[in-house]
DNA sequence: TATGAATGAGACTTCATTCAT
DNA sequence: GATGAATGAAGTCTCATTCAT
């Protein structure tokens, strides 16, 4: 009889501990061997798993990407607000909450953007349309659905997360949230008014 | 005075060379070896110039960072515009047509902050200010004073930079810049209006 | 008793198997994961019937030269034939027919010889005893019994299997078996003229 | 100004020494670590001559080839021999001097021929080319025109070298190739006398 | 017995870097 | 200054082999 494991459970298990590794140093610059050590496998483990460094980058991709979906239902619909201002406080709040591992996965999209060679049109897809997604849930929850304004917010909301790279603590997320919730509100009645 | 002059024009010519090369390929996945193909000299000279990979990266970081300072002041002043919506449009249209630089920029700063190991903190340090100067002026030739609204339009343009990554063509720049100018505008008149 | 028959006797299958295997990549290009594979068995399984690749290497060696001692005896010998040229025909179907076996068998023993490492002298012996047998029993067949002749035919035997590497389609196997009997017979009688 | 350094020279050079290493422990088994050790290079320096373990082969079978052909028209013509037994006899010997050369050169080809991956369809003809010509250069040397006796020679010759794997002692070239001569000479006297 | 997941040494190959020219 | 051949450490990946099941 074989050794009894779950390969799939596995194959999740090292790739999320890889997450933070991928984020921290970057496709090009993390070695296999690195991996490795520490996940606490050797790398013929890491290559029964996987076929190659890009396939074990590009498998963390797809996580990501398919996890997403499922955050962005999940994280945000038990929850009872009435006005905009409520939401936008609540999601601003979920970012907070989620600010590490969204800076990471930014940085892993923007070194999978970056690699040209791997050539994975389809995973490119599916990641563009994660990014959609994700935006449209936002939408919904804060009910709005003026695609500009949408856009806009998604805009705001990726310099946030963005800004951590330069300076996490010259910015205050609830601050800003609070500060985008007026701005709506302002925008939003002035337009309203105007009709 | 020795011929330094030249020395170091030809310096600056090769960093202004790698900068597309480091932003497409990353830090880590880039040779000297390809370095030295693209731009056409030998591996040697690459090594005359700059003591290491990482020194070169480094040197590149810091004549960004250099060169943003300039941007800023430069390109945005030699224009005569009333108000701030004008002003707000005439930002996006200078974002625009630099969208592929800033974009870049956003790549190798992100992968500066990547790689611990260069452990560079006078330079981080640099560009940290860089990035507070470049706010600064921006904010100076909106004529906004208010930190919490300048950090929001900065987020917001970090934010459009880097949703180029995702998707170049979902997002109009000048239609979003343009909401920017009314949503400021909305909110700091309701502002006004409640003292 | 123990049941060592049908253990033994899975060793032969396993051995048999591995024949082809290791003539057409060579020891040193073929791995323990293809045998299995092409065999239809775990690697677990080789390692349980064979202590090493070597090992089973050198079985293979062995199993050939001892079943090669059979050959020889069995299938030349029920044949009632009377001349020797008659005899040399006939030696010459049984070459045809059993070309690609002799063949990779020569491949075989050349990938044995090469592997000094090995250090199997006493198997080097065994496989030189065979060859000598081998030259016996056609010797015997042929009614041959001058040493040099005997060589002569043996070196004669060997180059037209190893030609089959060059060109399979060159050589007529049929053709040349003829000419050797004419060959022999000629310098038969005229040596037997000169006494 | 670079090192100064005849590539092709040393291309070469590195092949020749090669030629040993790769007859002596075949290809599989042979490592780029061991030939830069036993040749005195770095492994980085074998690269920058070959793309690849296999070039290397390959391009010492294609040395070898190309040699080959300077060797058959070398090294049989200034000789000034009468009787086609005076030249077989120096056939023999020529053999017998270069006997380990063919030998090794015997066992390149059969590693050559056993590694399907290569698919170097076009090397292949050019190996089987060679081996056309040595039989041409032969045949000519000796005045034998009838194909299927040449045919008949450099198959009895292949296998004196083929036979030196099982046991370079047991077989006495010279007298082989004596034996030879007298068989031709028979044979060729006898079918001279049918017509 | 039989399996195949796990291992880590070592294979092939590439890299940043040096240095003779 | 400029070159690119040379280096060997280190990268990716494969291998024979082991061992829990």
């Amino acid at each position: 009889m074989p050794k009894i494991v779950d390969h799939d459970r596995y194959r999740q298990e090292i790739l999320t501990k890889c997450f933070d590794l991928f984020a921290q140093r970057g496709y090009g610059s993390l070695t296999m061997r690195q991996i490795a050590k520490e996940i606490g496998v050797s790398t013929g483990t890491l290559y029964h798993y996987f076929s190659s460094k890009e396939d074990l980058f590009v498998q963390l991709i797809e996580e990501i990407t398919e996890q997403d979906i499922l955050h962005a239902t999940d994280l945000m619909e038990n929850q009872s607000l009435d006005t905009m201002e409520e939401k936008i406080l609540a999601l601003g709040q979920f970012i907070f909450k989620n600010e590490d591992y969204f800076y990471k996965q930014t940085l892993l999209y923007m070194n999978f953007f970056q690699q040209l060679d791997l050539e994975q049109q389809q995973l490119v897809e599916a990641v563009k349309r994660s990014y959609k997604r994700y935006q449209e849930e936002t939408m919904e929850f804060l009910g709005i659905y003026d695609l500009a304004i949408a856009n806009h917010i998604s805009c705001f909301i990726d310099g946030l997360i963005f800004q951590r790279a330069f300076d996490p603590e010259s910015l205050d997320i609830q601050q800003q949230m609070d500060l985008l919730a007026k701005m709506l509100s302002a925008y939003l009645s002035s337009k309203h008014s105007d009709s």
